[in-house]
This record gives structure tokens, C-alpha cells and sequence, in this order.
DNA sequence: TGTACATCAGTGAACGCGCGTTCACTGATGTAC
DNA sequence: TGTACATCAGTGAACGCGCGTTCACTGATGTAC
């Protein structure tokens, strides 16, 4: 997707490679198969491809990685992560901005609704997604892997409803648990739209008319 | 993912194959790819298996179709003719119901939400989804049936609200083409969560909760 | 009604290419004494 | 400071298997006269 230098002129680098050149090019590694996984599929993406793009040859792949299902579960385990820590970071500046339950979740959608329609393109997919549809060509392992995401992102957002809860009454009644995933279902499924329609705006058109109808849903004029 | 005998025992077949048995085969072959490419991929599924689930031989499948791309083309084109249907039948239902419009798209929701909580086991998932998630080992003739899906979609549910529009005043403004798609972003996210959670009930409570928030959006007790 | 031909719905064998994986090896860097 | 060894981050060649595709052929059914 987007091109990353691998040495950026404009900071000098005090500490080059972190972890050793060998956690760079596994990144690197990673960042080509997320890449590439989104838009053709795990099955129809080559170690070949991806060594190409890389620029090691074939075997420097199995130095990383033990095998292909290996490449499907570190790539996983990175997602989970890095998008926890977006979530965190999207959430501590609604935190920062309000201290009311609801003006924060309210905060929290417009920020990241502005963070998707900032994105150059089309929104690239969700690894999350195009794993969940290949399924059957992982592990156990991987599997759970994508269980503990959805869990997650119900987790996070259950909580902050029982305390927009505890302050604020529905004008119909809502389960906790559903409304934490409606999130998650609205972002799934607007970047599926998106990617079809080829509407990049779209994306953030559905999370304001969420955020519309979470208001109205708690009486909120 | 149901199992379908090929000769019912209840009804006797007067006609047995309505455009020959090549047909009939035809079908089973593209009922197999479905089943197979919503849970491996595209590429994760083989020709071989098809053929095997389907008790012919691989030259057989290249009778009916050109080649693996033509099974895709014929496939989404499959899948788009019988959703619209099934869109149609249930939107009939709830025409039958209602003279309001309002009252016939809640009507409608409720009886898609029926239809998910009805299904055995998890929501198999949606073709459209999971080929937009390889859409690069396609063609444009692929991608442009996508588009049409997700258009048909917009389009159908945009008069939908048109007509909701010119009789009910939201609470907040509301764009018409985004709440159309709202529908379609809630039940393609809430498969991708239903299949990573194991959750076969969520699509329904989904559907229901947006049921919810449609109603209060256009500020109905 | 019988014969000739055409179409339908496949079969069976063979093909070459690309894929994931292995294995012995290597040059650069790090560490111990 | 020099030497010995270990680890890191790969290379290059080879492998066998399975995949999509082709091609000549075939038995059953349909149609014309």
C-alpha cells in the first residue's frame, strides 16, 4: 500500500536496527504479506511474491518463518496488537477531551471516523476479515487468533457501555453486549462496501450515522 | 454446508431434469465452489475437490466451465440473481403485512432476522465478501459484478427510505444513499463477527438492535 | 420404423509450471579469553 | 590486541507434489428424413 523508505533522510538514525537487521526484514516480510493477503487471498498469495518485493531470496522466508501457517499466525498476532494500540490511543484522546461516558464514545467515533476518511484510497481491508473467509486453510491456533480479536473489540467497547449505561437511559432497551459489537459490525462490514463500491468516503459516512443513532438511541437530542 | 438429495422422495418428478442433467451437474458444481471458497478462498479451493464432491472428473468440470475464472463469473452472477430474489420474497412479505413504509421495513427486518435465526449452525458467509478479499486474482468482469451486488443493494433500500423520508422526519438529518447501506454494512460485518465469535445468534441481534435505531432515528416509540 | 448424423455430458491420460519446503553452505557480526 | 568460536541473517540448488489445462476419444440421447 503505502511505500516505506527504509531509511528515512530526515531523522538520523542513533540506533539503526533496533532488534538487529533480521527483525527489520521480517517486518518488512510481514508488512508485503498483509499486503498482499488483503487483496488476493492467503492461498493466492506465493512466499515467491513475497520474497520478491522484500528482496531476500526463498530460503531467507523459512529463516523467519517455519512455514507458511507460521507467516498466518505472526501476522495475526501482529494485527491484534497494533490495533489494540490504535484503539488505546484513539480512546485516550477521547478520554482527554470529555469526561462524560457518552461525549468520550461520541468523541472516540468522530476521531475515528476522521482517521478513515484521512486515509489515501480505499480502505485496505481487515486482516481479521479475509482470514475469517479462508478459515478452513489455518490451524487451531489461528483460529482462536481471530476469536480473541472479535473479543476483544467486544471487551473494550461492553465496557464502555456499562458505563454510558450506568449514566444514561435507552429509549428502548439494549444489550451490552450487542451494541459493543455493532461497532465492530458497522467497521467489518462498511469496509467490505467500501471495497466494493470503490467509495472511499463511505467508511466514515456509516460510523456518523452510527454515532447519529447512538445518540438518538440514548435520547440524546 | 446443507446436504441436498438429488431425488427427493416426497415429490415424484415428472419432469426430472428441467434442461437436461449437464445442468443439474452444473449446479452441484457451483454449490460445491460456494460451500468451498467461503471457508478456503478461491485459490485455497482446488478444482479437484470440486469434482470429487461433485463424482465427476476434472475434464468434466472443463465441459462446463471455460476455466477457474469462469466458475467465479458464474458463481457471483448466480449469487446475485438468488439474493435478489430472496430480497424480493421477503420484502413481498412484508408489503403484505403493511401499507406503511416505515412499518414494512421494520416488518422486513424482522422477518431477515427470523430467516438468520432459523439457519443451523454459523452463517456460511456472503460470496461477495469473500471474493473482495481476492478480488486481485480475479478479472474486471468479476470486480464489476461486485460492484453491481453492493449497487443493488444502495439502490434497492435507497427507495426503501425515500419513501420512509417522505412521510417520517428524522430526529437528526439522515443521507439516504448511507442509511441505505447501512442495512448491507450491519449484516456483512455481523457474518464476519458471527464466524470469528462462533456466535450464530449474533446476526440476528444485530438486525434487531439496527431495528432499534432505525425506528428511534426517525423518532418512533 | 429404421438409419444417419449431431449434440450432450462427460472420460482418461498426459502436460508443464509453480508452489512450499529442505539442506548444505556462507559471509558478517558478536563474544570470550 | 589477537585468535577461536558462536550466532545471525541469510544464499543457491534441488525436490516432489499438486495444480489448472488440453486433447483425443466415447456412450447415451435427440433429431431429420
Amino acid at each position: 500500500m503505502e511505500q516505506r523508505h527504509s531509511t528515512p533522510e530526515t531523522v538520523p538514525e542513533v540506533q539503526p536496527e533496533p532488534q538487529g537487521k533480521g527483525k527489520r526484514t521480517r517486518e518488512r516480510l510481514l508488512d508485503a504479506a498483509n499486503d498482499a493477503i488483503l487483496t488476493k487471498g492467503f492461498a493466492g498469495t506465493s512466499i515467491e511474491e513475497l520474497v520478491e518485493t522484500t528482496g531476500i531470496t526463498k530460503s531467507g522466508f523459512f529463516y523467519h518463518f517455519r512455514d507458511k501457517g507460521d507467516l498466518a499466525r505472526q501476522l495475526l498476532a501482529r494485527f491484534i496488537e497494533e490495533d489494540d494500540m490504535v484503539m488505546d490511543e484513539l480512546t485516550a484522546r477521547a478520554f482527554a477531551l470529555a469526561d462524560d461516558p457518552m461525549q468520550r464514545f461520541l468523541l472516540f467515533l468522530n476521531l475515528y471516523a476522521d482517521e478513515m476518511d484521512d486515509m489515501e484510497g480505499v480502505h485496505p481491508g481487515c486482516l481479521v476479515a479475509a482470514i475469517i473467509y479462508q478459515e478452513q486453510a489455518f490451524d487451531r491456533q489461528v483460529r482462536e487468533l481471530l476469536f480473541e480479536a472479535a473479543m476483544r473489540w467486544r471487551e473494550r467497547f461492553r465496557i464502555w457501555f456499562q458505563a454510558i449505561d450506568a449514566k444514561y437511559t435507552p429509549v428502548a432497551p439494549v444489550d451490552l453486549d450487542t451494541i459493543a459489537d455493532a461497532f465492530s459490525a458497522v467497521v467489518e462490514g462498511s469496509i467490505v462496501l467500501t471495497r466494493a463500491l470503490n467509495d472511499r468516503q463511505l467508511l466514515g459516512r456509516q460510523l456518523r450515522l452510527f454515532r447519529t443513532m447512538v445518540k438518538t438511541t440514548y435520547g440524546i437530542a
